[in-house]
DNA sequence: ATGACTGCAAAGCCTTTGCACGCAA
DNA sequence: TTGCGTGCAAAGGCTTTGCAGTCAT
């Protein structure tokens, strides 16, 4: 029985994804400030989604900085553009991530004890829902599944 | 072509869940208070999710009454005895809805134009994520699917 | 009579906005 | 040089919490 959830340690920096967002950007009209990058190059290097606020401490950690206004601005850029996936996952908090070119993703399940978010990926469920937005009146562009239960730590 | 979109208007009063929910809150100690039982009627009464601000609203211009605190502190009450499931879809607020005893429920469509929200069913998804749940290392016990794009009005 | 329920107001969080300064082009 | 980019601080919006009065049992 093959295992629906991804290894979040397998994820490397994403440089395919890094200069991608920022020649988007820059298509874009916007210019190569310090924050703008920072944002970028911390959102290629994640494996999962990722809040604001933990943007901002992971860079205020490295060498860089940047103002949380410039954080936010950045995020609001790159979604407006489809270079990033903004979620909500029943936290009250939303959560970003890195949208890749070829449109492969993963949805995500969260620990409602200790918080714990796991990437996953089906085939099942994507054919499902392509076939059910072909039957619906809307024009799908995007979805977001998140399933909410306890993580094996937590269940045992 | 089936659509897959349920009638919002199908709705009617759902008795059956206002009592089951007031059981439910009376078996967990709870006392019938105005403000309690105008908010579980309140979320009896819609066809879909709603925000708590909505619920206050909707119940200033009923007869009753009932203070926000008191909204939000029946909600989290209701949510923790699993008589109502709380929604985020990506609009920064959270919504509420009657979670029925059977299991059955719907998932949603949001339009990310006018913000309109409709409700869809979809067998083929279930099964994809009951499927997928049972090859995951959590233990699941929700799930939420929600559909971005634009609805027919918006993409015309 | 006792303890739960309620509403108001204040506080908390996340997020957005206004504004002056600094940097990219 | 011009205007975008940035950061700080203030403002906004939703949600939670403290507290004193009120109601259910």
């Amino acid at each position: 029985m093959a295992d629906v959830t991804i290894d979040p340690m397998k994820a490397t920096r994403n440089e395919t994804w890094i200069e991608h967002a920022m020649q988007g950007l820059a298509d874009a009209g916007y210019q190569k400030g310090a924050a703008r990058r920072a944002v970028v190059e911390c959102l290629g290097r994640q494996a999962c989604a990722v809040t604001a606020l933990e943007i901002e401490e992971e860079i205020r950690q490295g060498d860089t900085a940047a103002g949380r206004a410039s954080i936010y601005r950045t995020l609001e850029q790159l979604e407006e553009l489809s270079l990033v996936h903004r979620l909500e996952m029943g936290t009250g908090t939303a959560s970003y991530e890195a949208a890749e070119p070829g449109g492969e993703h993963h949805h995500h399940l969260v620990c409602d004890r200790c918080g714990r978010v796991v990437p996953f990926q089906d085939d099942g469920l994507e054919r499902a829902i392509k076939g059910l937005s072909r039957r619906s009146r809307f024009e799908v562009s995007e979805h977001d599944v998140t399933l909410h239960g306890l993580c094996e730590r937590c269940a045992a």
